[in-house]
DNA sequence: TAGATTGTTAATCGATTAACAATC
DNA sequence: TAGATTGTTAATCGATTAACAATC
């Protein structure tokens, strides 16, 4: 049984599959068509079908698809049926408000740690602890950890990955504005800056 | 001269070619190829050159691509060579964390104000005014903003966002879980969540 | 001039949309 | 059963890549 690559603009779309579902799910919907799930995303039904069609089809003709049953197959294939252990590393404005974001324990994404040079300056709720970064290497042989989260400033980003790698982490989620290439190691950007340009570029070319 | 409407896959592009091109003038190269660029960004000679000549070409034959000019042009591409005021709406962590940050300055984004239910809650640095979100509509009329920056929590989102538009600002930057949609109204999403489960995805289905 | 590299046209590839037989 | 809606195959559309004449 191969199993076959799914194309990135499917994959990008599924996290917005999982957020209309979730909703449906709120609002006690039991089932929706290929169609009101286009009509809720602005995109096409056969879209839609295509799409879910990738995962071996997820409805009934005649009926449409199960919102319970579309939440759970979406958490499982984006991997939200696990739960993960994150440190963050680097403890500025950026690494202390996603530390001290209330939301991330339901979703089931712990953070474990919070690494930074300078300990004292790191303000985070009293449960979570914080580290010198020299300690990291220590702290993930100790713990099981699953993805950190890149924090620092652009200049030591690159470096502070190579120890991250180096600690045996195999994700990073990377806020820091600087391209992360590591053999062996997964890197998901979020590149804050670039999502604003998008908007001025758009308030430019506006009709 | 009709100005032909560029596609979503180069626009989304740019922010990286100003990216690379900003580090490149800043190691004091002055001029490259496409297929330096290629190499660099990781995609095509072809797709490089494809992407500029929406813009109707910015090289030479035989010598390639001048950076500064390179940098010029996709800032004022971008929007980039104008300035911005900002008001951020929601004062949590991650509207904190924004205000906080030391860096839109000098890329000429200005947060003018942080709005908020409950302002005693607020810790932003002391230039920066925190008013009650009912007075925004007032602060608006009285001075130029050209972004609001949404980061309430997602139950109020919606509702906020339309206070905003009914204050008369044209754009906002989403940082909320939630979808808004308001006729003339520019919207940038960030949705964080999104992007951590397209990691968690890849940390599935990787080899 | 000769070499390098562009901007653009043509060819290919992949993603989206349309259509429809299968079936709940 | 009749109506609705799927999953999938075929058709279209758009984006990427290749090729090359133009030219610095």
């Amino acid at each position: 049984m191969e199993k076959q690559k799914i194309s990135s603009a499917v994959i990008n779309r599924l996290p917005a599959y999982l957020r209309l579902f979730t909703e449906l799910e709120e609002r006690g919907v039991a089932h929706v068509s290929s169609n009101e799930i286009s009509d809720l995303m602005g995109t096409t039904a056969s879209q839609v079908r295509q799409d879910f069609s990738n995962f071996g089809g997820f409805g009934r003709q005649g009926y449409g698809y199960d919102v319970k049953f579309l939440c759970q197959q979406m958490q499982q294939i984006l991997g939200l049926d696990k739960t993960y252990n994150m440190i963050i590393v680097g403890g500025g404005k950026i690494g202390q408000a996603l530390a001290n974001y209330q939301g991330y324990d339901a979703l089931g994404f712990f953070i474990k740690a919070v690494f930074d040079k300078e300990v004292w300056h790191v303000r985070v709720p009293s449960h979570i602890d914080v580290f010198p970064t020299e300690d990291m290497k220590d702290f993930v042989a100790k713990n099981k950890i699953d993805i950190a989260v890149l924090c620092t400033p652009k200049d030591v980003a690159l470096e502070t990955a190579k120890q991250i790698a180096d600690a045996g982490i195999k994700a990073i989620w990377n806020f820091a504005s600087q391209e992360i290439k590591i053999d062996g190691v997964l890197v998901e950007n979020v590149h804050l800056n670039e999502s604003l340009f998008l908007l001025t570029y758009k308030m430019q070319n506006q009709d």
